[in-house]
RNA sequence: UCAGAGGUUCAGGCGAUCGCGGCGUUCGGACGGUUGUGCGAAGGUCGAGGAAAGUCCGGGCUCCAGGGAUGAACGGUGGCGGGUAACGCCCGCCGGCCCGGCGUUUCAGGCGCCGGGCAAGGGACAGUGCAACAGAAAGCAAACCGCCGGACGGGCUGAAAUGGCUUCCGGCAAGGGCGAAAGGGUGCGGCAAGAGCGCACCGCGCCGCUGGCAACAGCGGCGGCACGGCAAACCCCACCGGGAGCAAGACCGAAUAGGCGCGUCGCGUGGGAAACCACAGGCUCAUCCGGCCGGAACGCGCGGGUUGGUUGCUAGAGGUGCGUGGCAACACGCAUCCCAGAUGAAUGGUCGCACAGGGGCUUCGGCCCCGGACAGAACCCGGCUUACAGAGCCUCUGACACG
RNA sequence: GGGCGCGUAGCUCAGUGGUAGAGCACUGUGUUCACACCGCAGGGGUCGCAAGUUCAAUCCUUGCCGCGCCCA
């Protein structure tokens, strides 16, 4: 994801928190699924918000082809301490936080149809 | 060998693998008549710093303004000379201060020589101003305690004295005291006591000569000491500065809305060549008054311009080596090398090996865990400042050991 | 990229070369059966940090640190 616009418009998606990072999915939101990442000065200095900008995106390369939620944008905030904790913890809080979107993100779509109905 | 001071270099190393950005090469398929354009793949190659940081100075570059010069205002700089594109930077020197050693001296201090270090170092007779508390007195000389002399006098004490105390008059500024600072310092002479009152040396001021590009230094003479401190108080003097910044600037430019021009179509009445005016007509719920409108549609073209894209965009006051000149900063010459160009912004993930570092356990063999300093290019360059683990090298000083 | 401002007691702010203050808050005490109000007394400060100028610095100068704001 390139545009201010679209990261903005993820504020209205569903919202999954991790201890090392938020995530927020905005359902069919382009023809394939994207990613970005945002990484605030609460974080650290300038190493440190490359470093865990780097480690998030490195984690979702990984991850998100598997599981990624089709057709969403994906919004990582990173939080602090992101440039030390083991990868690891990061790709097990990706997954967790992938699956956990996945059911929100149909269950509002269940909760429209029902509604509407 | 150890300790200290100063300077300088490096900035964890080697390898495997999966990824990322730039630039060539080859291939693939799409568009196209072609040059080519963008997409994908393979392989090649390059890919953060000494501070990239703070933004405290100086430039290049770009745009704007401006006829030149001078001045005013504002801001900055401040010993002298050199270096530099330039600087508030760097180098050298001068004067000052501090530390150490040696010499002189009875000691201290002072002075001389040697070595090292530190600093924003113009002007206090251009003017205005500031100095709390203490102190008699804080800038102009003055006199609290004091020192010295005098008193026909007065008082007290004493047997008395030319004695002592007190009082009064006068001289002095050595000693004490206050203070951050009290109107040259040391010594000798001198004097009632004292004092640059006189003398010697030192300091200070003025004049002259000599040396030096200069800051300044040395020597000689005169003065007889007043002309104290603060200008990082106002200020004065000399010198410097046009403004803005790559989000500068240039180019392309979708959809929608709006602007201008042309054409086609359309266009109640009267006046007028036209502009326009008046009246119909319409809008303002209706009426009166007032106000406004008094053509819309279609097509073509032009210019501005938002999201966005392209460019500026990385070969430069460039790096390395050698030589020459210079005390040095640095300059010149030759050879050689190409060393990031991203734009929601490329350097990351995992693993292995050896090397520093920290912690724990220990049967002293070793084992386990943590873990690489400060920190991330955003137009470029020269400095300054600040942050920083550890390692290497050079110079100097001191101690110890050996020869 | 460019510019401006602010850090003083727990909080909000004065002070601008000479031993640092106000209001609120806090503590003790008086008053009240008790509390509030009110009266009296009191404690509390690396003046953001460091270096310098000065006899003397919260104040002047320089460099850092933190916070806020404005413009492109």
């Amino acid at each position: 994801m390139r545009k201010r616009r679209d990261f903005l418009a993820a504020n209205s998606g569903v919202r999954v928190v991790t201890p090392s990072f938020i995530l927020l999915v905005k359902p069919e939101a382009s023809p394939e699924a994207r990613a970005g990442f945002t990484v605030s000065r609460k974080v650290g200095n300038a190493v440190a918000r490359n470093r865990a900008r780097r480690r998030l995106r490195e984690a979702a390369r990984l991850v998100l082809p598997e599981i990624a939620v089709p057709h969403a944008d994906h919004v990582f905030i990173a939080r602090a301490g992101d440039a030390e904790i083991p990868f690891a913890a990061l790709l097990a809080d990706m997954r967790h936080a992938m699956d956990a979107a996945g059911r929100k993100a149909s269950g509002k779509a269940g909760r429209k149809m029902a509604s509407r109905g």
